[in-house]
RNA sequence: GUGGCUGUAGCUCAGUUGGUUAGAGCGCUGGAUUGUGGUUCCAGAGGCCGGGGGUUCGAAUCCCCUUAGCCACCCCA
């Protein structure tokens, strides 16, 4: 064989995606969408409003604070116009821009949500990806305890309306924490001790110490004392009470705790069980700007799956960007880590169409007629597909059972010629003919008594 | 960013001490006497063996580089 014989094959572009950056097929957009949906109408419900800022900031916006960490994950770029810019690395960076650019406008209290993707150039790992969901809300201007309140309580009601029954919030206070601290005299310290602290559950006991003397400097009788309070367990209201005399004379500590019991019975009032609320020392989120209550929910069936709620309050959002003080809080849904685990858990129907009904092309000559079909059940609420091709029934049966389809609609010569149709149950393989003129409600029916069960 | 492991069909994986036309299961497409899916049977399509370089008469197999994924660390505003 020569060359010259050879066909010379076009150059191909291999199809790919960037690193940490995915497609998402139907069956996991369904789910997806679904997921956001439910976010979306639990902060509606709270009175929450959406906003939306651009992807791209000046740079300067993003790089504020201006860790190494923060210049080493964003993604930056110098515009058409030599401007230099980056993409969103989170949604909290945003909306303090956006506060401090609006808050005039929007007036105190401002209660957000944002549902919006962000960018990292991390390393990817399981669960992580450069490109990501991040499903925010909180509550700007005001330091009240309700505000406090009712972020337990939309976490709650969100993870309720997703369908989760059991899981624990977990709840801490930041200004307990740093209570302790000043009273051991390592106020200073706070962010390398609360850093290691966090680390208990991974690392151990006498690691967070080893850690704690080496990265904070601080004394083993020091780092003991922060570990015994961390450590505290029993009922919420057993901790509370050993809380008190541990922060005693504290007026921070003192605070905190009072706040913390503040909490607790404003989650009660609004109706959250006891059993989903527990008070936990130990988590102090690695977060440097929470300076009150700390959040964080576990699934009690897939506790290792890690928060999948998270937030607290902060002092001044919007510091490096208005001398207007903006005390806030607020959390965010782990929307990755919640599908992975209802996965997991097989709360996700494996279904490949966002549709309800299939009318089959069965009679090659009656098209108008399953077109009609077709837009009196859209009519009356229902999400139909008719098949494109009158192929063999049996085929088209495959398609709707493969896809996932709850019902198909089959109408041939013999149905319409007495003005009906067949509903067939793909679940259940029943047939039920209905006139054409009622087969409509009577289907929907069907359908709506199937989504409540 | 550091270290370890892994890349063979759309997916999960076989593939002998290096030896002819690289296989299976699932999935996909079509068929099994003209109106009924999920089970079964038959057939078909689909692979530069992740990419590049090297060793060799000969490489999916051995070596180097690169890229992607997984795991751990770091970090997580």
């Amino acid at each position: 064989m020569t060359d010259s014989s050879k066909p010379k094959k076009p150059q191909l572009i291999q199809p790919r995606t960037l690193k940490g950056f995915r497609d998402y097929l139907p069956e996991t957009m369904i789910p997806r969408e679904q997921l956001i949906q439910t976010a979306r109408e639990v902060y509606r419900s709270f009175g929450f409003g959406p906003i939306d800022t651009p992807t791209l900031e000046y740079l300067e916006i993003l790089t504020g604070k201006g860790s190494d960490e923060t210049d080493r994950q964003l993604y930056k770029f110098q515009d058409h116009g030599g401007r230099d810019v980056g993409m969103r690395f989170d949604l909290t960076v945003p909306l303090a821009r956006f506060v401090a650019q609006h808050i005039n406008e929007l007036g105190t209290p401002f209660k957000r949500y944002h549902i919006a993707p962000v960018w990292r150039g991390e390393n990817t790992q399981r669960g992580r990806y450069r490109e990501f969901m991040q499903c925010d809300f909180d509550t700007i201007g005001t330091l009240s305890v309700a505000a406090d309140i009712e972020t337990g309580l939309v976490i709650n009601a969100l993870l309720s309306a997703i369908g989760f029954e059991r899981f624990k919030i977990h709840l801490n206070n930041r200004q307990v924490l740093n209570g302790l601290l000043q009273k051991q005299n390592l106020e200073d310290q706070a962010t390398p001790v609360l850093r290691s602290l966090d680390k208990l559950a991974k690392i151990g006991e006498d690691k967070v110490v080893e850690e704690m003397i080496a990265t904070a400097g601080t004394t083993e009788e020091q780092a003991r004392s922060v570990l015994a309070m961390a450590a505290l367990q029993g009922s919420n209201d057993e901790i509370l009470a050993q809380l008190k005399p541990i922060v005693a004379g504290n007026e921070l500590g003192e605070e905190g705790v009072a706040r913390l019991e503040a909490i607790l019975n404003g989650l009660q009032s609004g109706g959250v069980p006891e059993e989903r609320i527990k008070l936990d020392v130990s988590i102090a989120r690695g977060l440097d700007y929470y300076t009150g209550a700390i959040f964080e929910t576990f699934l009690d069936d897939l506790p290792g799956i890690g928060s999948v709620c998270s937030g607290g309050r902060y002092d001044n959002l919007a510091e490096l960007y208005t001398k207007r003080q903006l005390p806030g809080i607020g959390a965010s849904l782990g929307l990755d880590r919640l599908l992975a685990a209802m996965e997991e858990l097989g709360m996700l129907a494996n279904v490949k169409t966002p549709a309800d009904v299939l009318v089959t092309y069965f009679d090659k000559s009656a098209l108008g007629k399953y077109l009609e079909i077709a837009a009196t059940l859209r009519e009356a609420g229902l999400k139909v597909e008719v098949y494109p091709e009158a192929k063999k029934l049996g085929q088209q049966l495959k398609y709707a059972d493969a896809r996932g389809f709850g019902y198909a609609v089959i109408a041939g010569e013999d149905e319409l010629g007495r003005d009906a149709l067949q509903v067939k149950d793909l679940g259940t393989g029943e047939s039920t003919e209905y006139p054409i003129a009622s087969a409509a409600e009577a289907l929907s029916a069907i359908i709506k008594k199937a989504d409540q069960s």
